[in-house]
DNA sequence: CACAAATACTTGTGATCGCAACTATTTCCT
DNA sequence: AGGAAATAGTTGCGATCACAAGTATTTGTG
């Protein structure tokens, strides 16, 4: 059997979308990085700060960064060296280290929160426009689901 | 002034885009994997394949990738080393390296481009339907029109 | 209870990639 | 023509990250 190929106009939103993504990341990348941390910092930032007490498990915080266990110790590393973050031990199961966010860490997010909003606001919410924004939200809920259907995840 | 945070509507169009983007880009790279390359080993394969004589200047490839000079001369010493790619000079400008597909870098391009299609078939066009194809589409359109009037690229 | 299996984390190693610095060559300007 | 500036590429270095292996601790099973 020979290949199916895309139509043309599958072809050209592939690559609308394949070729715009690396320049969206990079924008955001960029704006971020005003603020002396890395989209990285600022995805860790975000998740402790959401949490209770700011601290979660380093199990629990690298399943939700989408990181191996060792990409996580490696960049809790940089950000306690910055001093945005430190570890702590769990009384309860002592296999367990805490990330805990610390006052500065607090402030930096704080600082850089706006920010990144604005940031997300001039490129990606405002080009889209409120149905724009609808309607994505719609198309990638469909590919998320269907990738959670497929994937053994 | 108070920050303008996005609303709720905004807020899980956001978290559906970056939460399914890094599951997305890992299912390519899994189904490509099959074949004993890389995302970025395959996308080096397709600029080569498209070109005059399968080749392109070290300089003109590393635009197309989005790759800095360096981070291509490295990304070309492991194709090289598999056999996929070789170098060669330019006799009419001494600086230009050529990148150029050899026979076997040809053959792994054609076993799996077809696999690649499917995959983007199977998680990205079918998901969406011929309808959101086309919405999607327009929408990274808008957000590429809109990056490239912003950004200092 | 005891021991196997699972879980949490760190470290060694290697891949990928960017920036800065460097060499070589070409182009531009006077 | 001649020298400054631009261009093409590589290398040193450091940051990020995954996999495999190793340690420590807890859970599950006979």
């Amino acid at each position: 059997m020979t290949t199916n190929w895309l139509s043309e106009s599958e072809q050209t939103a592939w690559r609308n979308f394949v070729n715009t993504m690396p320049d969206l990341d990079a924008a955001f990348e960029a704006d971020v990085a005003a603020h002396g941390i890395t989209m990285g910092d600022y995805t860790v930032l975000v998740f402790l700060s959401e949490a209770d007490d700011h601290r979660l498990r380093m199990c629990d915080l690298a399943a939700s960064l989408r990181l191996s266990p060792s990409g996580l110790t490696r960049r809790l590393d940089g950000m306690v060296k910055a001093g945005w973050v430190d570890r702590s031990a769990c009384s309860a199961d002592r296999r367990v280290m805490y990330a805990h966010l610390t006052a500065a860490g607090i402030e930096k997010m704080n600082a850089a929160a706006p920010d990144h909003v604005d940031s997300v606001r001039r490129h990606f919410i405002e080009p889209l426009g409120p149905e724009g924004v609808q309607q994505l939200s719609e198309l990638f809920g469909l590919i998320r689901q269907h990738l959670h259907q497929t994937q053994p995840l």
